[in-house]
Formats: C-alpha cells, sequence, structure tokens
DNA sequence: TTCCTTGCAAACGATTTGCATTGGA
DNA sequence: TCCAATGCAAATCGTTTGCAAGGAA
C-alpha cells in the first residue's frame, strides 16, 4: 500500500481526531481521489472489487465524512454520492447528466468564482443566511448520452 | 374547489398530454404552490391532511413529474423534495440549510443570471456537455438555525 | 487487555408496485 | 362501458444497526 501525499494530509487531520486511518478507509480515499466526481456507495462498492461489504464501506463513508474528509452530494434517484472534502481536493462545480446520473467536477476561473461569491453574499444578506459552501449544479446532458 | 390561474396552465399542459387532472393531483399542485421551497412527499403528506395515502401522493407526484409541472430536488439526508416547474413558478435558486435541511427559494438578479449563464455556457462548452438547467445551490445555516 | 473496526444478517425508512375497487369520460 | 386513478398491503432498494469476531495500541 504506497502512502501519497493525500494519505499524509488525511492521516494528519484523522489522527488529530483520534481517528484511525485503516485499510478499509485507506481503501475508499484511493478510490475517491481517482474518481472524476462523486461516487455512489454502489459504484464505490465495485471499484473496490467484492472483498469489502457495502456495510463496511458504508461505515468508513460516515467515518470520513464526520471527520470532514469526505463530502456528500445529493444527486439523481435520491443516490447520495461520496467525493473528496474540498479542502483536500480543491473548490469545483458539478455537471449532472440527468439521463444516465453521471456526476462530473468541473472548475471555473477565479474571477468568475469572485463574482459567483458576490451573488451568493448578496442573496444570502437579504434572506438572513449564513452560507458556508455553494455549488453551480448544472443539469443536461453529458457527452456520451449527448 | 377554486380553480386558479396556475390550475389553468397546469391543466392545459397535462390535457395536451391526454393526463387527467384529478382532484388528488390538484391538491398536490396547490400544496405545492403555496410553499417557499421544494416539499419532501412526507411534509406534503402532512400539509394534505391524512386523507390522501403516501402512495397516491407518491403516483401523483410522478405523474406531475413526467408532465412537466412538478420539478424534483435532491437535498439533505437522501429526501427527495418535490416543486412547481420553473416554466410556472420562475427560474431561481435554493438556500440549503445544513442544520434542519429546509430549502428555500431564492432569485437572483436578471444581470447575475445572464452572468451565470456566460460561464455556464463557457464551462459546458469546455466539458463538451449540453446544459439544460442549472440552479445555484446555496449551503449554510437558515434564519432560525443560525 | 481494552477499545476500535469489521462482517454478517437483520432492521429501517423512503419509495414503488400488484391487485382489486372506484370514478370519470 | 372502458380505461385511468386510487387505496391498501406487500415488496424494493439504499442505507443503518446489533452483535460477535478480529486487530491494533
Amino acid at each position: 500500500m504506497t502512502t501519497t501525499s493525500l494519505d499524509r494530509q488525511v492521516e494528519t487531520r484523522l489522527s488529530g481526531q483520534g481517528v484511525r486511518y485503516t485499510k478499509g478507509r485507506r481503501a475508499v480515499v484511493a478510490a475517491l481521489s481517482h474518481a472524476d466526481g462523486p461516487k455512489s456507495a454502489a459504484e464505490l462498492h465495485d471499484d473496490l472489487g467484492d472483498g469489502v461489504p457495502l456495510s463496511s464501506l458504508y461505515r468508513s463513508l460516515t467515518v470520513l465524512e464526520e471527520s470532514g474528509v469526505v463530502a456528500l452530494h445529493h444527486g439523481t434517484k435520491g443516490l447520495t454520492r461520496y467525493e473528496i472534502a474540498e479542502w483536500i481536493a480543491g473548490h469545483h462545480h458539478h455537471l449532472v447528466c440527468t439521463e444516465c446520473g453521471l456526476v462530473e467536477d468541473v472548475e471555473i476561473s477565479a474571477d468568475d468564482e469572485i463574482r459567483l461569491r458576490s451573488v451568493i453574499d448578496q442573496v444570502s444578506t437579504t434572506a438572513s443566511f449564513s452560507p458556508s459552501d455553494h455549488s453551480l449544479e448544472i443539469e443536461g446532458r453529458c457527452m456520451r448520452c449527448a
């Protein structure tokens, strides 16, 4: 099992919270880090091979989410998808295919991001809402389904 | 049962597809039209009183969604929430409370909307994605939970 | 040893479906 | 009459949990 710089970041975060970075959790983080968008538990289960039972997978995901290493995304068909948290993977937005359910990460320019933030701040102030995060969800058809 | 202009729009749309606008479906549309954001089946079930069984409610929602009268929103805790489609209710975005799960509709200015679209077009072109809809999902704490 | 993690199976909660009944055109 | 809509109960599906076994500190 190779230790990447990602592993080191995660390890540090987890140990700071007294949480172990076990083999199963490493496998989940590795699988997510290779993905080009958030993945469902079922997709991860496939990726990881049949050795990892779904219940353990869900438990790993729960721990990683509570530790802030993994973030949740709720999408097509009510499925929960999981991705590496933005403080590690970087801030991004989502392209969601309404046909096949694929969710792909995309980044927008720093300028556009700044403009987006000002829109968010304005709208939030008006609504007495305290924003902590945001995501532009763009629905449509992906390359394969178009 | 009063017939509103909303009812007329829905009626026209449904009959154009050979779909009946029944009492149950009217009730669902009415309940959604009074909401300030997307509502889950359970919330609608409460709103509608105990007379409407959940299975019928889900069936109404399915029909209305397939007819394009109602749109789906996937949010907190993997719950599916339902709202009046944008061609009727108008284009808007969402404030999502990470604490209590409340989802509130918000609009942004026409100028900001135009800027948003140009960002979306640019990102979509780069990714060979055909955008059909978008929503800015702003997460944070609502007025009550802050 | 002691506590955390894992596996398996059973339990859950949201949503869907089969089937018999009701209702509208 | 005839097909669509409804109600109820049972089935599904994603996800969670109880409990006993395995592993690390």
